[in-house]
DNA sequence: CGATTAGTTGACTAATTTATTCGGGAATTA
DNA sequence: TAATTCCCGAATAAATTAGTCAACTAATCG
């Protein structure tokens, strides 16, 4: 699990499209002026998307993309992992050079820390963030385990 | 919290010292050599890490690095703190081009997000990592709410 | 049908970040 | 003094991120 401006975009740009493709679809270049994204840029992230069906798409005068599930059945993961293809983290690619003895320390380490990573941001739904963007109170995004987070704390987290 | 390979090289790094600088620094052509990571790029992280107190070095013919406070004192999430530094994630940076009255949606996004990350990789501690790393059973990280998770799911992660 | 709207694709470039290489220092030990 | 090791900066290569462009296909509307 990476975790770059990249994904960032493409979260971005899917909590566009559940906020505002309820009825009809929404055009890249509508995200791209909203969310201040680079069409082209969009066509390439909302390609993958596509690909990984995470979003429909539909040709011609009214179209555009609509989610292809519903918002609570499309994680945070997901979306990361769409766009943000993975690499392999453990540098021994699971067989090479792993070398003396004690072979690939970083392998187990990342694993483990990936897969806890992971299972976070798929606890978070599309959904969870449409609900946090709604209300105008300073509510905060809601984890798998139900527990909430003061967003103050954010500032020194950057 | 942008988590990319320059911030796992430096918990790997790390986790190294923890490992073997118990009596002796340890030089970082020994990590550069255990690790696998090039000499005068552990040169630019140690010196980050430096300068954030997380290691103490000592110069000299038997000098080098050790772990500036206990490994049950330092988190994941102040390793990569150290060396990834951070981004603005919210692109406007906090105050200007937030427009169309629903201003930067994304801020409070990935302000929570971002918190929420933090707080996790803050609850894995070096001395967890290390912990993990000695014995040869397949034992997972243990959360800061001390949950496990089988290293299995690893798999489909990456 | 013809025009327009939008997705689809691929190639290409620029900017940034990541990783490495090199060359010299300065501090410490023996 | 000589060897070791941290320290520093510049230069470079490689990879990723971000953005641009152009040609094309499909769908709709008049």
């Amino acid at each position: 699990m990476r975790l770059t401006t990249k994904g960032r975009f493409a979260v971005t740009a899917m909590l566009d499209v559940a906020l505002y493709a309820a009825d009809a679809p929404v055009t890249l270049a509508a995200i791209a002026e909203r969310q201040r994204i680079s069409l082209s840029y969009l066509e390439q992230l909302f390609g993958k998307l596509r690909r990984n069906g995470l979003v429909d798409s539909v040709r011609g005068p009214g179209g555009g993309y609509q989610l292809a599930r519903a918002p609570q059945d499309m994680t945070v993961a997901d979306i990361i992992r769409a766009v943000d293809e993975p690499i392999d983290a453990t540098q021994c690619g699971g067989r090479e050079n792993c070398h003396d003895d004690r072979r690939c320390m970083t392998h187990e380490l990342w694993a483990g820390l990936n897969a806890h990573i992971f299972v976070f941001l798929r606890g978070v739904t599309l959904a969870d963030l449409v609900r946090q963007q709604r209300p105008k109170d300073h509510e905060v995004v809601v984890m798998q385990d139900h527990r909430t987070l003061p967003s103050a704390v954010a500032a020194d987290v950057l």
